[in-house]
DNA sequence: ATTAGCACTCATTTATGGAGAGTGCTAACA
DNA sequence: TGTTAGCACTCTCCATAAATGAGTGCTAAT
């Protein structure tokens, strides 16, 4: 499938003025359109031979069209392509190092959905490739252990453990060091049967200790795959007519606040895009509350292949030229935080 | 103002059919009613001067009648007081204690909207009353310091702190006992001048980061006073219309997203009830895009004046028995779970 | 190959005219 | 004197109809 010149001008011509308007354009307004002298009865037969190919879409007889998913998506990879090379000029976002990874996250969200209007989400780093930087244990009571864990790019996890039997200050001491020694600069998918038996050996008596600990860790790191996402800017939607009625609108703000199928989209992209920028529209996502929607997101890394992603939501017609930008610019911008930790 | 029987019993049906409904009540609808064998006419009579009170309001001439908000006012106020004695059957929701502090209470919020069908929020116990249980600086590498804050009720706090010259682990240890001997069991606020200068005294030449651990262990409050706050069900309010449209629903949404105003309004509440239930009705409450809503918000205790605040919002024509009945038998539930602890 | 012209289609807007619900008032009644 | 039936009146809420206008598809002329 071949576009003419002049088909794909008018193409262009009618992606761009829709993604501004929101509203059908007809044959008149394309004919006004700039270096393009052509009459609108031509662009009407052009415009016929467009929607036969499936890219455009009449929303009844007699008003104009818009673009089908098949059409964005066309423009979309043009775009990306011719993207690739070029290295714009790119607005700066003020996102300012923080020291713990939940702030940085929150305000990452909250500059970007300003900047686009459009609702924002952001993935914690992934915890299971992320390497461990220290383990504490401190004794908060004669039943009660605080366990602190602290990863690369000083993502800190805490949990409080219990025990039935006593527990004394020289023991954790004791398991504290044991622990550190042996775990420290290990990625938690290093630590494997191997190593757990090593360490419950060298803890003696203590080794229920150290399981429940580990436990704890595996425990600490799951629900972090189920929970970990910041979101903002969910009403932004409203800005937007084609979401934003009762219906939809309740059902995409709900999405949003339950995070579990962000979370798992997120997930996806980041799998299957390495590092680069991925876009879905309309159900490309596997939410199905987002049918009207586009997902723009982005793969960031924390060192190693360790990596997290960022996502923005938006309306079909949402300016895919200015997200990918900001989304590049946040990208860079977060891989320079993250690289001098 | 006093009102007669009759006209109690009528204003009284006029409300409860409101509640149900949400559409305006006429005088018909009224001389159904049970136990009221007067005909519509009569009721008119007495609507009228129910109106003239400003207790009822016709939205439009040849309109039933709806409550005003001093209508609601007298309704609730006189609900309150019935309720003081009655205990009733409280339906149980089923909370678990947890070990986090952050888990417990996104708990808490999920459930009670699932149960009433409102939005809620629920505000972290106040941190400042709140007696400190232990405090764990660990070093993290030459120039970070960890300090891990753990109060009564397992709040957990972790801040990290930067340093110029470098951290020696001995120093840290010796730290870590100072601050431990001498700040355990005090509330925040009874770290006063004098208690800081003989910790620095102590500390010698490490006075430096005595000082700073201070600092972050005030600004970690500080930031909690601002932030600390968990909602749920916030599209909940698509369920009623008067709340639904477009406008309404992207505000009352946002300050859902912001919390910045939810803050001080559970702040509020707490100065100003000690321990009771709230109802503020419309514009009672301190918050512009609540005009047409109703919140009730109820305190809870964590031993020893340490309190936070839990609230449900709705429309004003909101189920407040039940709202009512929910709040105290889930403040019941809270004062237990923390007073184990 | 392009374009002007025209008939035709459909969403949107504006008028119009009940239907229904509910009121306020008056006059009759117990 | 309090209560009630009756009635005219006032609104909102629909539904239907008519006018508007944007935009198309097709045909015939250039």
């Amino acid at each position: 499938m071949q576009l003419s010149d002049r088909k794909w001008k008018i193409f262009n011509a009618i992606i761009k003025t829709y993604l501004e308007t929101g509203e059908p354009v007809g044959s008149r307004t394309i004919s006004k359109y700039a270096d393009l002298n052509i009459s609108s009865a031509t662009i009407r037969n052009e415009m016929a031979d467009l929607e036969e190919m499936g890219l455009i879409i009449q929303p009844h007889t007699s008003a104009g069209r818009i673009p089908s998913d098949k059409g964005y998506r066309l423009y979309v990879d043009y775009l990306m392509e011719e993207k690739e090379q070029e290295v714009r000029q790119q607005q700066e976002m003020l996102i300012q190092k923080q020291d713990k990874m939940e702030t940085l996250l929150k305000q990452v969200v909250r500059v970007l959905a300003n900047n686009t209007n459009y609702a924002t989400m952001i993935s914690a780093p992934r915890y299971d490739a992320t390497k461990l930087k220290f383990i504490q244990l401190s004794v908060i009571n004669e039943e009660q252990l605080l366990a602190v864990i602290v990863t690369e790019g000083n993502l800190v996890k805490n949990k409080m453990l219990h025990f039935r039997h006593e527990l004394n200050n020289e023991m954790v001491l004791r398991l504290n060091i044991l622990l550190n020694t042996t775990l420290t600069g290990l990625a938690i998918e290093q630590i494997n049967l191997a190593l757990i038996t090593k360490l419950k050996e060298e803890a003696g008596i203590h080794s229920e200790v150290v399981s429940k600990v580990l436990d704890a860790l595996a425990e600490a790191i799951q629900m972090d795959e189920d929970v970990e996402i910041y979101t903002s800017g969910a009403t932004n939607i409203f800005k937007y007519p084609e979401l934003s009625d009762s219906e939809r609108a309740s059902e995409l703000i709900n999405t949003f606040e339950d995070k579990k199928e962000l979370v798992s989209l997120l997930n996806e992209s980041m799998d299957s895009t390495g590092t680069g920028i991925q876009v879905y529209i309309g159900n490309e996502a596997p939410i199905r509350t987002m049918r009207d929607c586009s997902v723009v997101t982005a793969t960031y890394e924390l060192g190693e292949g360790v990596q997290g992603t960022v996502g923005i939501i938006g309306p079909k017609r949402m300016d895919y030229e200015k997200v990918v930008d900001s989304l590049k610019s946040l990208k860079n911008q977060l891989d320079l935080i993250f690289e001098r930790d």
